[in-house]
DNA sequence: GCAGTAACTTCACGCCGTACAGTTTCTGCG
DNA sequence: CGCAGAAACTGTACGGCGTGAAGTTACTGC
């Protein structure tokens, strides 16, 4: 009965007044919700408050990429946060409704880095040499992965201790993307590679709707074997990519880029694809 | 200073005497370690209490399966694996001197089972038919993979909450045993497909050592080259099968396993065997 | 029977997410 | 201007977690 429980033995460290009023918002937070901000006339440029509230959103997510990236996923905990910005647990409660809610958000984020990586390698890349451009897609996508394993294992992992991804998965805009991509590495492709696929079975059937509506208006030459040959690319790549972020293949091989590189080409090949290498 | 702290509002639940003593062990634990036990002769069947201990041990670990089942990795925790067994936590101490020892010593049962489904469905395939066998050893590894995806989880994933792997990983054994029935795969597939890798560039020091100690031996024959595709054929599985287990393929098809199925034919085929399908 | 020790419990600590009840500070209206 | 209301934040509390230290019990071998 003595010392109290609670623990939490972490000292009132900056106590108000100090650096006292860091930050004062408005806008609907988690907390108030539908407010009465309607005033200003809802339109313009947003005001003082607004703008401090966005800047605390942003400094929130950026601390916890931050801890994230030196601490692994697990380091995201709203009181280290909190405690990095000298405010309270609680008060990040008023920006996100609960812990789970930050993290969806820093997958959403996080994804969307990704994708703009690849999206932009994919652009960068020669438009009439499709096994250029697939090459430097994929280069992107690993470099990308090794360069923020933390994110990769954000993305594609069980990212946070008790994390479950909310209905609909935690980015689908960002996997739509990306998948969205792989459908343009298909579709760059599938002029020398379609007479290999004579026979599949797929159909437009076999495919998530909402993948569907982003990719057959972007591709609209498209076959259902072609969507399918995206997602077996996706696999391909991703499999040697995860299993050298989570250190299985270091156990293995010295020499992982190696590895990736040559499935590139075999990929190229299996493709038929005109090859560049 | 009210309610005491230490949280912890577990009621006293089975409170010693009732079903008082369960078991006394003793052999050394993770505390006493060095122990006195070398008298009865060190040799011959365990005693009362080292059966004891070993039948807690396994006790603890089944019941860390079950909660990992039910409600993913990161139910295994101390405190509700010793109420599961109406213990407290700290009695686990005695037999895993740190919740991270538990999980590893669940990840490596969990991976020898794996090993053990993938070598089983390898035997019992057709020995002269090297695509069908292929195909037995990878659809071993997905159904495998989807019983148990919260094994999967703790093999390949981001286990469970603050867990890092030990160093050297953490199912060492293993995952050379995985490793080692895919160099069994590539050496089947070898001599059909040898001739596409004439150029390869891959040499033993590419890999590590560890792995070269299994493989060799087994398959002497076997060059650089094969080692490298069986670590690739290792990635391209592992990808699809990743992402299904994750429920990244699900938001994007409905018939992962027609596209695993076409993986499957198109790898028969980029290793030029003579397709059985 | 007695000393030693393994097995287990109790208590304590610091961490976590989060709920609830304030308190301060800003904002826009009258 | 003053004032109501709301937003932002703090303090306290609760229950859960892993883990350390110390104490208790029960079994073991001499």
């Amino acid at each position: 009965m003595t010392a109290t429980g609670d623990g939490n033995g972490r000292d009132p460290q900056v106590k108000r007044g100090e650096q006292g009023a860091r930050r004062k918002q408005d806008g609907q937070g988690a907390r108030g919700e539908q407010g009465a901000q309607g005033r200003r006339g809802a339109g313009g440029g947003l005001g003082r408050r607004e703008r401090l509230r966005v800047e605390t959103t942003a400094e929130i997510k950026s601390v916890a990429l931050a801890l994230m990236a030196s601490g692994g996923p697990d380091a995201i905990t709203l009181r280290a946060i909190a405690r990095e910005m000298g405010m309270t647990a609680n008060a990040i409660y008023g920006y996100f409704p609960t812990r789970d809610d930050l993290v969806t958000t820093l997958i959403n984020d996080v994804y969307t880095a990704l994708a703009d990586a690849v999206d932009t390698a994919w652009e960068t890349g020669a438009p009439l040499d499709p096994a250029a451009r697939i090459r430097s897609w994929a280069t992107a996508f690993r470099d990308w992965s090794l360069a923020h394993p933390e994110g990769f294992r954000l993305i594609y992992g069980d990212p946070v201790p008790g994390y479950r991804a909310p209905a609909g998965g935690a980015a689908p805009d960002a996997a739509r993307r990306v998948c969205t991509g792989l459908a343009g590495l298909a579709a760059a492709a599938w002029p020398h590679t379609q007479h290999l696929y004579a026979t599949s079975e797929f159909e437009w059937s076999d495919f998530d709707p909402g993948l569907l509506d982003k990719v057959r208006p972007a591709f609209p030459e498209l076959p259902p074997a072609a969507v399918a040959l995206a997602l077996r690319i996706w696999g391909r790549l991703h499999g040697l990519v995860s299993l050298e972020v989570y250190g299985h293949l270091r156990t293995q091989t010295v020499s992982p880029h190696k590895l990736f590189q040559e499935e590139l080409t075999q990929l190229v090949r299996a493709l038929a694809l005109p090859a560049t290498n």
